[in-house]
DNA sequence: CCCATTTAGTTACCATGATAACATAAATGG
DNA sequence: CCATTTATGTTATCATGGTAACTAAATGGG
């Protein structure tokens, strides 16, 4: 997250990128850029979170759904598409079968592994966040990009 | 942050998009957005931490040092500028007086108060983070847009 | 002036990201 | 074919964000 409510002026931008060869316009951008993008992540959180998930959480449940043709993944499946650490994914999915949205099997073929499939109560949470989150998305970025909110 | 290796497909967006009456094309540049600065995110934050920093201690450091005419902050003035709750600010604050970079005071006129003032070291280590935070920022946008990386 | 309210900072606890080190199973190759 | 290497998932621990509830000091209306 990037926190910064007031970004540094134009002037001191300019001074310190000239101080180091850097290019002004590219350094205002990206932190124009970071605040956006954590202003608009903090705003998905809190609706996730309203809704009993978290970023992490719909994402596996997405990512579980949207898989052509089968109807579960193994974790390190849902890990390689989720740029997320491997015990961050076993507790997230450990978490989300607690909570009946997801069924964790033992694998028939790996004995190491396992298969994580949605449950009816998993895919019903998802279609209940996703027009919700994809309204918020549109909604953001519809406005201009931002003074000082 | 925000995880997600391969976004949505156009198709998907689309299809989601049509069904709950959102802009496609807004909801792919959010996307794109939130993957992008999480990207620089997690950059910068390996860059900080190689320079016993981090992306709070860095600004915490930033803040009190741009600011004009005076040496010192109270913690409420620093959270005030910088988008963060009071306990984490606490934290901080205490954490880089241990490491030296800042002096904490008791204030003079507000007995619940402090002062926090850039030490010699942290001047330094201010001094010696901003070239290379400058360049990454302005790396980081001269790139193109980013497809999987 | 004094009691109620507000404000500053802290403590305790939780959420969610990371790495390191481990057990167990699978794969590989000499 | 068995020994070594590789892969999967877990545990333990840390880092760093949050809220709720607390103490102590300042403020302010009757």
């Amino acid at each position: 997250m990037f926190f910064l409510k007031e970004l540094p002026s134009q002037q001191m931008v300019g001074t310190y990128a000239e101080t180091y060869g850097a290019d002004p316009a590219h350094i205002t951008s990206a932190l124009l850029m970071m605040r956006r993008a954590s202003l608009l992540i903090r705003r998905l959180d809190a609706y996730f979170a309203a809704h009993g998930l978290s970023q992490l959480r719909f994402l596996v449940l997405i990512v579980i759904d949207r898989e052509p043709d089968r109807q579960s993944l193994t974790p390190n499946e849902i890990a390689s598409r989720i740029d997320v650490s491997k015990p961050v994914m076993t507790r997230t999915l450990q978490s989300l079968q607690q909570d009946g949205l997801i069924s964790l099997a033992a694998s028939q073929t790996d004995k190491r592994s396992k298969e994580a499939a949605l449950t009816a109560a998993g895919r019903q949470q998802l279609q209940d966040a996703l027009p919700g989150y994809f309204r918020i998305l549109s909604e953001e970025m519809a406005r201009p990009p931002a003074a000082g909110d």
